[in-house]
DNA sequence: AGAACTATGTTTTTT
DNA sequence: ACATAGTTCT
């Protein structure tokens, strides 16, 4: 294994206009032969930029683009670095197969399937319909009932997932999660062989199964392996961190023959290990490709160096030590700024205002992003940011075709291409007014063993009752099957018929929904075959209100979960919540999970080009609805204080300081977390949001309370809901 | 018995 | 905003 040291001196960023490292990424691509390379490169180093060099380098030099595959973590990296070399090779990089492990699977599976007695019909299922499937199986198998009895059906996904993916055995799994074993594993086992065999009745593929499947196709079939190798000459890798052990298998496999692989990544990046990413992948590269090259990109051309030391600082602390430290030559900027606001409404509150003064002094929305660890974490700051008018786009949390509605209209296209698809089945059904759960099984009984479920139904006698919406779908299917249906004009079929219903089911907010639903219906006119449009949605949900045409995402602020902010800058980055028992995690156990939460500070961090804030609440809602006393992250705390300045000019415009606290249990649990619970007393002088000024005249019950408003008499509130201030 | 309704609980992160 | 448990209605 040779090691090549850094990289030569002259080449430096020093030119403001070009941020990024042309010259360096373009001279890496170019310099190295044939073969294995590993490219460890830090935050904002220019790694993507590398490959994309790498891919139009291949392509100069005589490399059919066919016989490049790129390989990176979400389809639109793929497209944005096929566009992007695609302009440096006048175009022909569009002919390079790229987009995540999964799409790819996909689309060899449906070619090579057959090697494997797997047909082309598969469908891939998504995580919302595994767990709809194991939940199906747990009530016929007799473990619904109780309820929260586990296993519950997002346990056993992980586990299931877990197991695949990761080499720990479900016993440790279990033993990690503090379950009890023996009682757990049995229900789990009968669950997991169940839902294989419901996988296999139904030609479904989840998403562990098509890495599966890719790898037996490369291990178990020769002509597989030497077609597929001889097919992709050049493996291009980007994010090797977050692959697991499969995908390392599978490139291991791709590149048999040939050995030409170019993986980037950044050990210090990992934050995907709860789906079985493994960053000892990139350590245990140069032992599966004797050989290697390794190149180490240190500089980061993207923060300025107060920022820098910062995001060091919180990695420095890491209890792996780490292949490399990052410098910057931009020298000079802010330091990284740090907001404790007194509560969850205040912290919110600063943020919109800073938004406010920077979009004032000329800064565009679109170069400023607001990053937490959940989805959940941004709830009040978007209703903070919807009344002062700002427009913002929301990455991560729900996606799209997982609200009810979404899958509603999926669920009749899915049984046009699969018609045995259960589940699908059981949501047009029970649609059907005066139908429930037993009369959709009955009916899916006597059609199940039919050779085409759909001519069966039109065979099946309804109730008297519910006859005639029946026959309205049993027709709308019918007409569904004609030939010469573009995918767009099926859609147009199902929304007559479905529209009604839809108005029905949700006529208290449907407009808002049929919006989305108009999405749906643009995404779907692009798609030349139901299948594939099928086969997406799936692989690559896309989010509600993401990309909605016509919106000018120019004027558009970004609020995005950590994990999906990867890989993506601003300018500006404020990074909210950095308290204690929210970051990290609450559940994030002592160890290797404590650490990935490190590294996701780390990544949220180096987000940021010129300005970071950090902000935390000092007090906040806890699971159980009391009000907690939050301290600052552990992974701040720990760095030196001289790397960011305080401000402690965030005020709460309505002050809640003076509540009396009273311990409870929690803080046992977590001794770091000072909780308390705000206590009201007779005679109490309150304010409330609508009701005005009152006073407390009793106390009813748990969480109730009496007050006699000045202007609209007495109330009894719920202490829960009610949005009360003490007053002086 | 099964459908319809009501109350309650839950949400880490995602290809 | 959804899923589920428990209750009431037909």
């Amino acid at each position: 294994m040779r090691v090549q040291s850094s990289f030569p001196e002259n080449q430096s960023a020093e030119s403001i206009t070009e941020p990024a490292p042309l010259n360096l990424a373009q001279q890496i691509a170019v310099s190295h032969g044939d073969g294995p390379i590993l490219v460890i490169a830090g935050a904002g180093s220019g790694k993507t930029r590398t490959l994309v060099y790498r891919m139009a380098h291949l392509i100069e030099r005589g490399v059919e683009p066919e016989s490049v595959l790129l390989l990176t973590f979400t389809r639109r990296a793929a497209q944005e670095m096929l566009q992007r070399a695609g302009e440096l090779t006048a175009g022909s990089c569009r002919r390079v197969m790229g987009g995540t492990f999964h799409a790819t699977a996909n689309i060899l599976l449906r070619r090579y399937g057959h090697l494997l007695n797997l047909g082309p019909n598969f469908t891939i299922i998504d995580r919302g319909d595994a767990e709809g499937i194991i939940n199906l199986l747990k009530s016929s198998l007799g473990m619904g009932g109780a309820g929260k009895r586990f296993p519950s059906k997002r346990v056993v996904m992980n586990l299931i997932s877990g197991a695949v993916n990761k080499s720990s055995s479900i016993e440790q799994l279990v033993y990690e999660d503090h379950l009890h074993l023996t009682e757990f594993l049995n229900d789990f086992y009968t669950i997991a062989d169940h839902y294989r065999q419901f996988k296999r009745d139904h030609g479904l593929l989840d998403y562990d199964d098509l890495l599966v499947y890719w790898k037996q196709l490369l291990v178990e079939s020769e002509n597989a392996r030497v077609e597929l190798s001889s097919r992709f000459q050049h493996i291009l890798v980007d994010e090797y961190q977050d692959t697991n052990l499969l995908q390392a298998e599978i490139v291991r496999l791709l590149a048999y023959c040939h050995q030409n692989v170019m993986v980037v990544g950044d050990d210090a990046q990992s934050i995907y290990s709860f789906r079985g990413a493994d960053f000892a992948n990139i350590m245990r590269f140069p032992e599966q490709f004797p050989g290697t090259r390794i190149v180490k990109l240190e500089e980061n051309y993207r923060s300025t160096e107060p920022i820098l030391q910062l995001t060091n600082a919180i990695i420095a602390n890491a209890e792996k030590k780490f292949t490399k430290t990052l410098f910057t030559e931009k020298v000079g900027g802010v330091r990284p700024q740090l907001a404790a606001a007194p509560n969850e409404a205040a912290e919110a509150r600063f943020i919109v205002q800073e938004i406010q003064k920077h979009h004032q002094n000329g800064t565009p929305l679109t170069d400023i992003a607001v990053l937490f660890r959940s989805g959940f974490h941004s709830f009040k700051l978007e209703i903070e940011l919807a009344a002062h008018g700002f427009d913002f786009e929301k990455r991560g949390g729900l996606r799209l075709t997982e609200s009810a509605h979404i899958k509603d209209v999926l669920s009749f296209l899915r049984v046009i291409i699969n018609p045995w698809d259960n589940l699908s089945w059981n949501r047009i059904l029970l649609q059907l007014e005066k139908v429930g759960p037993k009369t959709v099984q009955k009916i899916l009984n006597s059609v199940r063993q039919a050779d085409n479920p759909l001519t069966a139904l039109t065979a099946y006698r309804p109730a008297p009752t519910w006859r005639l919406q029946f026959e309205k779908l049993v027709d709308m299917l019918g007409r569904l099957h004609q030939p010469d249906l573009t995918p767009s004009d099926q859609y147009d079929l199902v929304m007559e018929y479905y529209s009604p219903i839809f108005e029905k089911i949700y006529y208290d907010d449907y407009p808002k929904r049929r919006r989305e639903l108009e999405q749906i219906k643009a995404l779907i006119s692009g798609y030349g075959d139901l299948q594939s449009f099928i086969d997406d949605t799936a692989l690559d949900p896309p989010e509600v209100g993401a990309d909605a045409e016509g919106i000018r995402s120019e004027q558009r602020l970004t609020l995005s979960t950590i994990h999906s902010a990867k890989g993506l800058e601003w300018d500006t980055v404020f990074v909210m919540g950095l308290a204690e028992g929210r970051f990290p995690h609450q559940h994030a156990t002592p160890g290797e999970q404590w650490e990935e939460e490190r590294r996701l500070l780390y990544v949220a961090t180096t987000r940021a080009k010129k300005e970071l804030f950090l902000t935390y609440p000092k007090e906040m809602l806890g699971s159980d609805r009391q009000l907690l006393r939050a301290s600052l992250t552990p992974f701040l705390r720990e760095v030196s204080p001289g790397l960011y300045t305080n401000i402690d000019q965030v005020s709460a415009r309505t002050p809640l300081q003076t509540g009396q606290y009273q311990q409870t249990t929690s803080q046992l649990r977590h001794p770091n977390v000072q909780s308390a619970r705000i206590t009201y007393q007779e005679g109490m002088r309150v304010t409330h949001a609508f009701f005005g000024h009152g006073r407390v005249v009793s106390i009813p019950g748990p969480r109730r309370i009496e007050i006699l408003f000045d202007r609209h008499g007495s109330k009894i509130l719920h202490l829960d809901y009610a949005k009360l201030e003490i007053l002086d």
